[in-house]
DNA sequence: CTGTTAGCGCCTTCAA
DNA sequence: TTGAAGGCGCTAACAG
């Protein structure tokens, strides 16, 4: 900067109001300076910027697993508002694991972020706990760790309630689910689910039939394949999530059971090739695009308004009634 | 930090020293300003740690689309590689779009990243000059713009010319190209591989069959409906990328054209569930985690010494031999 | 063994 | 219309 100074034979405080036109400078002058800074080559230092102003204009993402189709899905849109808005975005991958992932808020919070957006871990509270604590604003996607603080996520029990209604009016009678990891909300709350669709649906519920299936691909296959082992195997399988899925039809092709013909399978999540599995996948969507929009919505305002009580939103689910459940192409979706 | 040292009753420096383990401080010092740390909450800026320093712990990346699952799975390592070497990712998508890439790349570099991996987009020799004239260590992957800078792309051509004669040899004439987006070298280098392999199984090369598929689902969809509604068909279809095999499936599908029995199918790219879609889907792998690790040990060695030559890395593909192709499950490959 | 202090590059108030 | 200067929070050279 003061090489530019020099260069164009001004202070170097004209040339901090030609670059943020925080006050009017002559033509004349202006033009100078923006020739300076060409032939200087001289691009701003965001980061002394940002110690003078403190603020960054920086997003921490603070994600559980970016391979997820859905987080992925997610970071693309968040991603998108953010820069739309004149922000960047910091991406740290935590692996579901509590203790990376506060280390990574550390180093965020260390970053001086402007805002956070989380993804709670399985021990999560403690996460969203220590953001406040620095005062830093925070909204929550997929899981709640806190009532208390921002969150944007789907509304996790209405259209799965239906989904398993749909499979009793199908005729399936031992429904088994492949839950995601214990301590998430998003587990709970999509067991919660599946056991009120079939008390609605006046089935028995056989505890033997909610099972773990972890987060990975792989945990899901074991998971599925032990189901499969069982003398009285399920009919039908609700996996809680879209990697899940993935596991549950390895284990299922790898058994040879055939789907919906020998096992019904419903999923959890969309993916945008799920028409294109043999056969095609029932699946419940989560709004992921406008999950993203607006958890940036919601930390954009708080960032700009601290003070504003917690705001819970909750998106609506949408059922993608294909074949994988054993409806005929096209079938109406009977409840 | 102020507020640390009154508390500690020691000075400012002293805070320093014992935060950065720079010099030794004698036990009941040390802490004594770990628990005033404690008490008053204090987290390091690191943005003034990194003026000073000059010197960020922050690599940027420019990626043309996360939510493309080949560049998910790369910056997957990317970021547990960089994390792993004490650096903090920042994402930036830059749409395959020239424009923002230069913009993504001037904020980056106002950000004062220590290094770049980007993603060249079809118009990125300009973006990797621009890294260049600032100094910034930078490194090429998937795509390279310019020989002169490092980069770590797969070996485009190999496989791919096998996998051509591998159709040849189960008696299709016909077999179209569904490429990627001019501008790429990866296009350049997968077409180019095409021909050759054309060439060694003594085909005949029909320019209308070599057809630019975009590198979106929808666009590859398109293509491939073109393709389909020629009065000479081709017998096999080669995807460029994984958007456009799935894009290639949505559009044979919808004519219900049956796979492999009518048209054979081949792809680029590699997915998790590949092996979930009926029939099983003949790819050709790409190294993605090797190639985001390689990435980040080049760039970060760069950036250690920055007058190293440039290093060009070919990392090999990997033939996933299923039955899209046409052949039986477990069948031995022939060329 | 410990403290003082000069910047890192920028913004912005105050004065001219 | 313009410039001088203090200070954002930190590190490290220097002095004590």
């Amino acid at each position: 900067m003061r090489d530019v100074s020099a260069v164009a034979g001004v202070s170097v405080s004209t040339i901090s109001h030609v670059i943020n036109h925080t006050r009017p400078v002559p033509e004349p002058t202006r033009k100078r300076v923006l020739a300076a800074i060409a032939t200087t080559g001289y691009t701003p230092n965001t980061l002394a910027r940002s110690l003078k102003r403190s603020e960054t204009r920086t997003i921490g993402l603070a994600i559980g697993d970016i391979g997820n189709p859905y987080f992925t899905e997610v970071v693309h849109a968040l991603e998108g508002a953010a820069s739309a808005a004149g922000y960047t975005v910091i991406l740290t991958d935590v692996r579901e694991d509590p203790a990376l992932e506060m280390a990574a808020l550390a180093a965020l919070i260390g970053r001086r972020v402007d805002g956070l957006i989380l993804a709670p871990s399985a021990g999560g509270a403690a996460a969203v706990a220590e953001a406040r604590r620095h005062g830093v604003p925070l909204v929550q996607i997929d899981r709640v760790a806190s009532t208390g603080a921002d969150y944007v996520v789907a509304r996790n029990g209405a259209d799965l309630r239906r989904m398993v209604r749909h499979l009793a009016a199908l005729g399936h009678m031992r429904i088994a689910m492949l839950s995601g990891i214990d301590g998430l909300s998003t587990s709970r709350e999509r067991i919660d689910a599946f056991l009120a669709g079939m008390r609605e649906a006046g089935l028995a519920h056989d505890p033997a039939l909610v099972v773990c299936a972890g987060f990975h691909i792989e945990s899901a296959r074991r998971a599925t394949r032990a189901l499969l082992d069982r003398r009285d195997r399920p009919s039908a399988i609700v996996a809680g999530s879209n990697l899940i899925a993935l596991g549950a039809m390895r284990g299922l092709s790898e058994r040879e059971v055939r789907v919906p013909e020998e096992i019904a399978l419903v999923s959890f999540d969309d993916f945008e090739w799920a028409d294109l599995f043999q056969p095609r996948l029932t699946t419940i969507a989560q709004p992921c695009a406008r999950i993203g929009q607006s958890a940036m919505e919601l930390l954009l305002s708080r960032i700009a308004e601290p003070g504003l009580p917690p705001r819970r939103v909750r998106l609506p689910t949408a059922l993608r009634h294909r074949e994988s459940c054993g409806c005929a192409p096209g079938a109406e979706f009977r409840l």
